[in-house]
Order: C-alpha cells, then sequence, then structure tokens
DNA sequence: TAAATATAGTTACCATGATAACTATATTTA
DNA sequence: TAAATATAGTTATCATGGTAACTATATTTA
C-alpha cells in the first residue's frame, strides 16, 4: 500500500533526486504517479471483495479453480503453485471459504496428505455474480494516460 | 497486493471477460499485467525498508517532516494530513520511530492535545542513507514499456 | 458562560500478509 | 527395507493495515 496523499513536487523531487540520485527526477516522478494509482486501485478491488464477504486472496483461490479448462477441482497445492502468497495465508483463506461453503474438500485415497478442492454451487454462483464489476474495475482503471 | 503468479492467457480473459464486460479483454489484460508490476514494486519497497528496520509507513513519516521547506518539524496532525493511513496507524508508527530515537516529540504550550514531532541527528542520518538507493528501486522500475 | 460539538491522539479488537517450526504422510536412498 | 529426505498442510507468533469507541482538550454556540 502506498500512502502519500500528496505526490512530492517536482521541485521537490529534484532537490531529493537530483542529490540523491541525479539525473533521473521524472522517470521517480512518473513511478511515483503510477505507484499510487495502482495502490488505490488495488484498495478498491479489496473494498469490492469485502462488500461481498471475500478477499482478494479467497476470489483467486475461486478464480484459479474455476478456470482449469478440463477439471473442476485443484489440490490445495495446486492453488499454491498458481498464487503467489505463503502456504499459511492460503490455509486459512481455503478454510474460511469451506466454512462459508463456496468450497467443498475432499480427500485423495491416494495420498492421505493431499485435499482435493471444488467449487460448490453457492461458489460458483457467487463467482458468476461478481466478475463482471470485477472486469469493469479493471477496465475503467485500465492504464493511465 | 497482487497474488497470481501466471496471468490469464488471453484465451482465459476472453472467455471470462466477452461473457461478463464484452469488448475489453485488452485492457483489462494490460491493467492485471500492470497490478502485478506495481504489487511486485511495492513489494520491493518494503523489503528495502524492513532491511534498515523500517516500513513505508515510518519512511514517509521522516519524509514529510524532512521536507518541509520552512519548519523542521510537524504536528502528528499535520503528517496525517499528509498521508492517506488511519489515525490508529500512524499513531503506532510514530511511537515505534521516537522509541528508536528517530523522532523526538514535544508538547505545544498552546494546545496541550497536540503533539511536535522532529528528526533526530539519527533520524537525519538514516533517511540521507536509504534515499539514494530508494530512488534507484524507483527509477529502475519506472513506467515499463 | 455552560453545554454541545469538534479535534488530537490512544486503546481495543479484527483482517490479512509473513516466517519458523510443527505433524503426518510419501518418496528416495543407503 | 530402514533411515533420511521431501512434501502437504497446520499452528504459533509477529507485522501492519483497518474501524469503533474511548480520553482529554479546544472551540463553538445557545
Amino acid at each position: 500500500m502506498f500512502f502519500l496523499k500528496e505526490l512530492p513536487t517536482q521541485a521537490m523531487i529534484h532537490r531529493y533526486s537530483d542529490e540523491f540520485f541525479p539525473g533521473h527526477a521524472e522517470s521517480v516522478a512518473n513511478t511515483l504517479k503510477e505507484l499510487r494509482e495502482y495502490s488505490a486501485l488495488i484498495r478498491q478491488l479489496d473494498d469490492y471483495f469485502a462488500s461481498h464477504n471475500l478477499s482478494q486472496l479467497r476470489f483467486l483461490v475461486m478464480m484459479v479453480i474455476d478456470r482449469e479448462l478440463d477439471r473442476n477441482s485443484l489440490y490445495a497445492y495446486e492453488i499454491a503453485e498458481r498464487l503467489d502468497v505463503s502456504k499459511p495465508v492460503l490455509s486459512r483463506a481455503i478454510k474460511k471459504l469451506t466454512e462459508d461453503s463456496l468450497l467443498i474438500s475432499t480427500k485423495d485415497p491416494k495420498d492421505a496428505r493431499a485435499i482435493l478442492l471444488s467449487l460448490t454451487p453457492a461458489g460458483k454462483k457467487l463467482l458468476n455474480e461478481i466478475l463482471p464489476e470485477y472486469f469493469q474495475i479493471l477496465s475503467g482503471n485500465a492504464t493511465p494516460e
């Protein structure tokens, strides 16, 4: 998350950037501006997911299961391979989704360690309800400039 | 933070986006790509600050005090005006910075509620040490394309 | 000027990210 | 095949974001 409300003026950036890293004031200013825009977009997405009792991560867990073409379930470790998040955080997200009856988990008879996850009808329904505005938010905030 | 390791293929985006929000697949794909890049940059900055026993927020608190042109101190509520963060979180950040002797707080004789904050010599020193690589990170990750 | 309201900051509690260390089960290797 | 190693997932603990509700002090208003 990025917190600066008022971006540094060009003068400020020059004061710092020329002193500490000469000749790059413009690219620094531009990166700061874009960082702030994308932080705002991430907040907007988080708020949207929260309004549906979801989080960015829980949404993505459902999404990666749903987007598999040949299957309708994934092992937890396969979800971990697709998302850039730590194991305990993913574990907690899956727990919450199954508690909320959006995912259902079954055990693999061949590997007692593994958990196989699929979307429940309620999970599919919620995902379909959420997707249009999700794409709208992403589209409306497409590349600035 | 944005967690999807493997971005949706064009086919996937079309499958979803055309169904739920037709005609915007390209801008959706582009926004997703940039979201991921800026999330990675935010992570890179967080790691950098952590290596100096700081956080993004604690760095910015020091920065906004230092960048004032006519003064060398700010009231806590003035810092709050400049940063997009909740009061309790700012309160905690200031507490940690004063505990670490990077900021020093004095009371305003005219308003018993207010806290006036300035950088200690150690705070100024740390800020100056940190800034070059901070700008380098921002500059090196300037607008992709 | 007393009561109501606004402002500055803190405390309590929750959400969601991380790492380290753990249990249980599979697999590899000596 | 027994011991060592790897893999799947959880628990414990911490960091850092949030809101609601609180204390204390200033300011406004009736």
